[in-house]
DNA sequence: TTATCCTATTCAATCGATAGGATCTCTCGG
DNA sequence: CCGAGAGATCCTATCGATTGAATAGGATAA
């Protein structure tokens, strides 16, 4: 008995044949006796052989599985819903096509880092600012990737989404409804901001505001900004803060689905009537948010879809069959029940 | 500019030196002088090289990534929130410990066919009934792993969850509240229990459901069955059934906290109050239920510790260091909003 | 009996990288 | 001028499997 697993050498050892031999019972019965065939097959049982993984990979050339590069560590990425939708759009690809989904989170804190551990064909990368080194080394590795959230680059697919376009349908709606104390619910942008700007879809949504806020004769400096990490709990103690001013917002307008939940949990535990008394809107339409209560006003992005596009995508690329496509998805503005006029 | 991407030989040809001195450029800074080192590196930057995944994992004999092996599509997996919790826990530890996070789904429908084309280092084998061979196949190619949501097995490392004790529990809830007329809204436990029986945590909640019938004198004869897959919209179609009954139930038990949203939604729809008229109870605790209106009344399981203790025990198995732990994790009876004395 | 053909099988190169030990080269002391 | 020692560099086996080309063996035909 060795101690280490049984390799194809030590099977044909057991059987007398060559390593030749070993492979071709297991893939290409045809160039082999039947007789052989079952010798081998029984010598392989008995030393409880099984081709490796990964020398059959290398061999190959190819892991049938596809990457997700994350911006963040996996704990945090799955207590999302956005990326359980956004995986699962990407998973309806896989599961056709029989690929593996490998979540390669940053390796000590750094996204780069990550790319050398993860043995896959491609890459989906998400939400990531596409001029940092990431997609040059991806380039440099000459592995096919796909970018989304993030913002449009010439040599790469890409599937983003209207940010722009949703942001500013729902300030403009909130707007008209003569809400003029908006306070925005910002997801934090990292700390490079001060110097590179905001970038991907954050950037877009900030625009997509500030176009709603010029055709009133509003600016940017007339709202609230809070910027905080997308969690529930993160929107709620930034609620907290936002209603503690003396002139408070009559509408709260998250740039999440996530963190308009914890607006409203801060607006009911002050006593404040959503939608009577303040205004909330979301961005995403998670499913969650047609049966919170009050029903979530918000912008609907094709989560789903934009996961399935960006693995398609992928897989095309992996093939060597399209380019470098674009795809920008439609946002909608869906009304529900948490926002009512200013009164 | 040869085709494919550049190799170690490639950038030792460029650099005029062996392929031993590139590897020590790259991982043995010392073993090598400065100046020679400049010059593998300056080819390989100019070459694009970089060290192939593949290679350094079959010649490492690690992959740094542990795998998921899960019982169903991923498009249905990623569905349910109870996954993404536990994917969560799983992923704070593989966060701290360096591992990417492998979702390796059936392939063709087989969970068995799945296993050797996941490159890991060890599985996390999710709701699979113990006995059908996988377990066998892992245990012959000597792949370590864990089982969860399965059935304790004796040389295997496995983590549950105190299935029947909670169940016996929210069942002898309903009925001291005075139900007598209980719907049991079970997940559908796939085609083989006729011959098979009853498996793992569906196995054990039953038996938990049973035994406390018994105390008052009840058999499963006097309970009504449904057994569905576990989706929100099947909970709601399986309810408009159970209540379309000439005697309808006065309290679903669902086993699974989505097929309790689910239910009540289809009585929300018949204008039934709940629980003024039908008392509702879950299974699991999502974060979700303590928001859901009204607050679900369920048995809480402690998911994301399951996450986390599947993958601790199984990165022990990997490095040799634990043997077969086994762990059962207690549940807990939550009661909120969800359920009210018969009437 | 020998030339021919076919089939079962093996050889050896390949996929890429790593690292222990051998070898080479230079410098310095005697 | 030669040998020892140190540092740089290379050789080669190894990780495990795959596969085109080569070969051995037996059967068939002339």
């Amino acid at each position: 008995m060795p101690s280490g697993r049984a390799t194809s050498s030590d099977v044909a050892a057991a059987a007398g044949v060559s390593r030749s031999a070993v492979s071709f019972a297991f893939n290409n019965p045809q160039r082999i006796s039947a007789a052989t065939r079952e010798r081998i097959l029984a010598a392989a049982e008995s030393l409880g052989y099984a081709p490796s993984t990964l020398g059959r990979m290398l061999q190959a050339g190819t892991t049938h599985s596809i990457g997700v590069l994350l911006p963040q560590r996996l704990a945090r990425i799955l207590e999302n819903p956005y990326y359980a939708r956004f995986l699962m759009g990407a998973g309806q690809v896989c599961d056709q096509e029989g690929y593996t989904l490998l979540l390669t989170p940053p390796l000590q804190d750094s996204v780069l880092k990550a790319i050398p551990y993860a043995a896959v064909d491609g890459f989906i990368v998400c939400g990531l600012e596409a001029d940092r080194g990431e997609v040059a080394e991806l380039t440099r590795r000459g592995i096919p990737f796909v970018l989304i959230d993030s913002d449009r680059l010439d040599g790469a697919p890409s599937v983003e989404v209207d940010d722009r376009g949703g942001a500013r349908e729902v300030t403009r709606y909130l707007l008209e409804l003569g809400h003029r104390r908006l306070a925005v619910l910002s997801m934090d942008p990292g700390a490079h901001v001060p110097e590179r700007g905001y970038r991907g879809p954050l950037a877009r949504r900030l625009s997509g505001i500030t176009d709603a806020l010029t055709d009133f004769g509003l600016t940017m400096a007339d709202v609230r900004l809070a910027e905080v990490p997308v969690t529930r709990s993160e929107g709620y103690r930034a609620t907290r803060e936002l209603m503690a001013a003396e002139q408070r917002p009559t509408a709260v307008l998250a740039l999440s689905d996530v963190l308009a939940y914890g607006a409203v949990d801060a607006l009911q535990e002050l006593a404040i009537k959503v939608p009577a008394e303040v205004s909330v809107t979301g961005f995403d339409d998670l499913q969650e948010s047609s049966w919170f209560r009050p029903r979530l006003t918000t912008v609907r992005q094709p989560i789903v879809t934009k996961g399935r596009m960006a693995a398609d995508f992928l897989i095309s690329a992996i093939r060597g069959e399209a380019q470098h496509p674009h795809q920008t998805l439609d946002t909608s503005l869906i009304v529900r029940e948490s926002t009512a006029k200013a009164t």
